[in-house]
Order: C-alpha cells, then sequence, then structure tokens
DNA sequence: TTGTAAGCGTTATCAG
DNA sequence: CTGATAACGCTTACAA
C-alpha cells in the first residue's frame, strides 16, 4: 500500500509559495493575514487533506483540548449517560473527552490520574473511588480545573464538586418505607475506604434513629457480582433479623438485590422491599418495577463540562458547589412488610 | 496556590549533573549507560514527581500510545463491555483507550475519524454506523491499523473485521419463532443508509421464504426513542396485519418493544413475541425475562484491542477475519401466538 | 501584510 | 559509556 504521510503545514506553505507562519495564522482565527490569503490557504489545506498534529500543538501551546473523564467504574448503565452528556458538551466546545474507568481500583485511579497528566489534559472530571486524596494532589500538582463528582463533602479543596444529593435521596427513601410500615431497614454501602459518600450513611443512621427504627448496614463493595453474594447470604438469615427492606445506591447494585433475593426465593416486594437510585431506563420494565430515585444523569455529565469549560475560559476565583436533585420514584418494588 | 510547574526531563538531568540524553535512555529499556546511573536516574525522577510528557513524546516518536475507540451510539449498554474489554486489553499492554460515540450522526462520525487521525491515536477499533467509506478512507489515509467491529461484509478491506454472526442470529430467531408457531414476523431494522448489518436482512428474507412465512420489515433508527414511535404506529395495526413476534437486534431496542406494546395496551408474550439480541445483564430481569441471543460483548472489546496491539507489535500481513458466535437464551418473551 | 527564528520536551544520531 | 546537537510540527514574538 503506498501510504502517503500525512500532509504538514510546511507542505502546504510549500504548495503556496508562503511562510509556514502564515499558514499558521491563516488556519487560526488571528489576524495577520490578508482575507484573500487567508481563504486560499484554508482551501488548499482542506484539499490536500491537511489536519494539524496535535502533539505539536499541544506542545507548543501546553493545551491539549482534551478533558478527561475518570469513573469509578464503567459497568455500572448510570454512568453511560454522564459519560454521553459529558462528550456532547465538550465537543460542542471543541474538546474531545477521554473517559476511563477506575475499575473501583484505587491502584489503577493512581496510573490513570498519571497517565491524564502526562497526558496533559486541560481539565479533569472525577467521580473518585475513596475520598480521593489522589485527586486532590493531582489538582495541586498539575494546576488544572478539576471537577469531582459524587465525592464525599471532605474531598473538595479548591476543586469544584458536582454531587447528586445522596443524603436527600437516602432520607426521601426511609421515609417512603418507614410509611410503608418498615421497621428494619438496610442501608446497602461500600466499605468505608472505597466509599466517596459517607453522608449518605450519616444521614441514613441520623433518619433511622430519630425515628426509633433500626437501621442495619450492609457493606459490600459495589459491583454487581460481590453485591449478589453478600446479599444472600444476609438473605439468609432468619426472617425476624433480616431487613424487609434495602435501601441501594444505584439502579444497578438493586438489579442484584433482585438476583439475590429471587436465588434466595424470596419475592420482590413481598418478603422484600427494595428501593434503587438513578432511574435507569431498566428500571420501569424490571420485574416488578423498581421504585428509585430519579436523578439528571445527562445533566450531571453535561455540567461537570460546563464547569470546566467555564473555568479553562475565564479562570475566575470560587470553586462551584452544587448539589443535583432527586426525585422519588413509586413504582411496585416497596409495599408493606408482608 | 503555588503552581509548581511539571519538572522536565532536563530538571532530572541537570539536578544529578548529567545529560539529557543520559536521562532519556536510563528511563528507557535501551542500553547505553551504567546500571548505576540508570538506578539513580530513576530513583530521583520519581522522587521528583518526574512524568514524561507525552505530546513531546508523541511528537518524537510518532506513536502516541493511544487506541482510538469509536461507537455508533453509546446509549445501548452493550457497548458498555465492549468498551470495558477494550479498555482492559489496551491499559495491561500500556495504551490508553479514547471511546468517542458518533451519535448515530454520520457527520460526527466523520470529525471524531479526523479527531483520532489529528490525534494520532495508533490504531482504530469502530464500529461504522453505515456501510463504512469513512472508515475505509481513514485507514488508506493514515496506514494505521485498523478493527471494524460488526460492520457489514463490504466494508472490509486491508482492515481487520471482528463481528458477532448476525446472520446466525437471525436465524436462530426465526426457527425459534417459527418453531413456535408464529407465522408473521417482523424483523426491526435499521434505515440501509444507516445499516452497518445488511446481512441480517438478507438472512432474514431468505430464511423466511424459505419457511413460506411472512417476512415483515421494519426500519427505523435505532435509538430507543425513535424505536418506540415507530413500533407504536405498526402495533396499531389491525391484528391481522401486524407482526406476531419482533426479531430486534438488540435488547436495548427490545425494550423500546415492551415499552411500545404496553403504550399501545398489548401483552408480552401472548399478544407479542420479542426476541432481543446481546443479552445484556438486565434481560433476565425485565418482565417478562427477555428470549435472546447471548454474545461475548466484553470478549469482543479484548478481542478488538488484542487484534490492533498485535498489529502493532508485528506487522504481519493479512487481515483478520473474526466471527463471534452467538446462543439462543430462551425466556419467557417468546410463546405460541395467541 | 508577510517572513524569520526560537523553542515547547522528547528521542536519536553521532562524536568524544 | 556519556554528552552535544538536530530534529519532530507547530505557534508566536519580532523583524522586514
Amino acid at each position: 500500500m503506498l501510504r502517503t504521510p500525512r500532509p504538514t503545514m510546511r507542505d502546504v506553505a510549500e504548495r503556496l509559495g508562503v511562510s509556514v507562519s502564515a499558514v499558521s495564522i491563516a488556519l487560526s482565527e488571528r489576524k495577520g493575514v490578508s482575507d484573500e490569503l487567508r481563504e486560499r490557504v484554508r482551501r488548499t489545506a482542506r484539499a490536500m487533506g491537511y489536519v494539524p498534529d496535535q502533539a505539536a500543538v499541544s506542545l507548543r501551546t501546553r493545551r491539549s483540548r482534551v478533558m478527561g473523564l475518570l469513573i469509578r467504574n464503567l459497568q455500572n448503565p448510570f454512568f453511560l449517560d454522564v459519560v454521553e452528556g459529558f462528550d456532547r458538551e465538550c465537543s460542542a466546545a471543541g474538546y474531545q473527552a477521554m473517559t476511563s474507568s477506575a475499575r473501583y481500583e484505587p491502584r489503577h485511579e493512581r496510573e490513570l490520574l498519571d497517565a491524564f497528566a502526562a497526558r496533559g489534559v486541560d481539565a479533569l472530571a472525577v467521580a473518585p473511588i475513596g475520598p480521593g486524596r489522589a485527586v486532590r494532589s493531582w489538582a495541586r500538582r498539575t494546576g488544572k480545573p478539576v471537577v469531582v463528582l459524587n465525592g464525599s463533602r471532605a474531598v473538595v479543596d479548591s476543586m469544584h464538586s458536582l454531587r447528586i444529593d445522596g443524603p436527600q435521596a437516602v432520607r426521601l427513601a426511609v421515609r417512603h418505607l418507614a410509611g410503608l410500615g418498615h421497621r428494619r431497614i438496610a442501608l446497602l454501602t461500600a466499605p468505608a475506604a472505597t466509599s466517596p459518600d459517607p453522608e449518605r450513611l450519616a444521614a441514613f443512621t441520623e433518619l433511622m434513629t430519630e425515628r426509633r427504627l433500626e437501621p442495619l448496614v450492609i457493606e459490600s463493595a459495589l459491583t454487581a457480582h460481590a453485591a449478589e453474594a453478600v446479599l444472600r447470604a444476609e438473605l439468609r438469615r432468619p426472617r425476624a433479623y433480616r431487613p424487609t427492606a434495602i435501601v441501594t445506591n444505584s439502579d444497578w447494585i438493586a438489579y442484584a438485590v433482585y438476583a439475590a433475593a429471587r436465588a434466595e426465593g424470596l419475592r420482590v416486594p413481598v418478603d422484600l422491599s427494595v428501593v434503587g437510585h438513578d432511574d435507569l431506563p431498566t428500571s420501569a420494565l424490571t420485574d416488578p418495577p423498581l421504585t428509585t430515585l430519579r436523578a439528571d444523569r445527562l445533566g450531571l455529565g453535561r455540567r461537570a463540562a460546563r464547569i470546566l469549560i467555564d473555568s479553562l475560559d475565564g479562570p475566575d476565583g470560587t470553586p462551584v458547589r452544587e448539589l443535583l436533585p432527586v426525585e422519588l420514584v413509586e413504582r411496585a418494588s416497596t409495599a408493606p412488610p408482608g
């Protein structure tokens, strides 16, 4: 195959008999070249199939036009829409998104952070695994804008923060279940070290205690596989001890609760009520349809990108702190305890 | 904030009182420097938090260590696992994956192709929207390895090709439904211009005709939203005309069929049987559980990455052509016609 | 309005 | 084994 090497700016300049800098200027928005030349340059550049080499541009300008997006775990479809929203907003603004999953491995998270730094992403959105020390350190080292997604309150610093209102979600869930007559309600949560959101747990115990209910806490790594195993063990306990309702932090994990209940011969909602979180498109179609807390996933991604773009444009001062609302969607996975 | 600029190779060299090239060699695998110096260099580089600037490395070496992954539409959770598999294999081999969604817009696909070229990705995996002319041209222009995912047979050329066996999937579905007694079976497919997979349609009409059944073809853009609208119209037709079963090309779209059926007051499978494709994790949990064709999504992503990595390592000759098997998973969304 | 030249941080070639 | 030196393709003062 005759592999013609990509034309460079010099090739374009030579073809037109002008200097490289003239081409550079003509191709950019800057003025310093006649309209006529600019037009000619653009035309031939396009005709030759010239595309500027981003590596060279990045090296020279110290901007890569890449936005990093670092996700805890891309298995959860929740993040699909976050990625989508982020990507759309970025590409509309002329940036390309680079998304990676830390797979719930702190070590891999660190590696990716380094990779993003090495690649010189212009800014970073990150849903950290744990309390987010690594992320804070990244922000300090690079001096680049960072927005933390669904991080714990403690993580924030000089970084932007964008969170879905987890505590409120838990309260809505508990009130709903308590209203149905549940007393032994369990919160399914990640082990403290990897939990990005201790506030959820705090809100849970506080409200449960206040209402004189029995707060149960089930700790599990938040992969579908791990959660299902832990839950099966939990659901095998005698009826009087096991929870009559479970509150999860994602629909994705709620599905694992369904699977565990099914495997243990328990019926939802008769034997066990389940509350999800996110309102994935599939959650209206499951058997039974899932009661959950709706959150604007696409909007989360979009907003994250927007915040970064804005703080790249005008490096104004104060970090953004935003809390996105949630809304209870009652379906058939919750009912009075059987 | 005291934003210390990232240390460069020169900083490391100066700190040690050696030349830049000594540091470069020491930090690479190449020999040409004493073991003792290499060790010292590595230590101080790490201590200083030195990370090589990828823009500079790329510019110099003409390799970016980035693998592009271009997806038709990232809304479909099918691709989540493909992305995951691709990403894992890449990062294990020291590459970083850069994933983008064309959102079913040919124009955006072209833009992304250009962006990937400009960024100098080392290789590209792509699930093209239509017949894939743009992709073929990309492969020729760049001379980089390309693997086409689930493209039509025609797309392949000097590119690698990795496909889930669509025709076989359709045949398994039709046989299953015919066995249940269905005669008016519809295939839901993308409009020809954007269909990457005309072979599915061909296999469908061929088998239906052979069995003297009535092949119905429903064309729709393959977003959940568009499909639901088209299907509602279809299902409103008089009972004698509308299909008793629908074969889709993804579980994701099968869910849209569920939604459309529900909206039109039809029951699955009593009034309408549905066959999906992919066996998403959620498909066992829907109401009713979805009969579908299982495919190894993670494996698809992994294999794609592997093929690219291999052809980067040893640029041996012949393009890979692989067909991944599918397997019918019978659940409750299919039954004899009511 | 246009051209010249320096330099971004690396790697690679070639002397010492 | 080590150290200058020249690219890689681009942007941007600055000079013409």
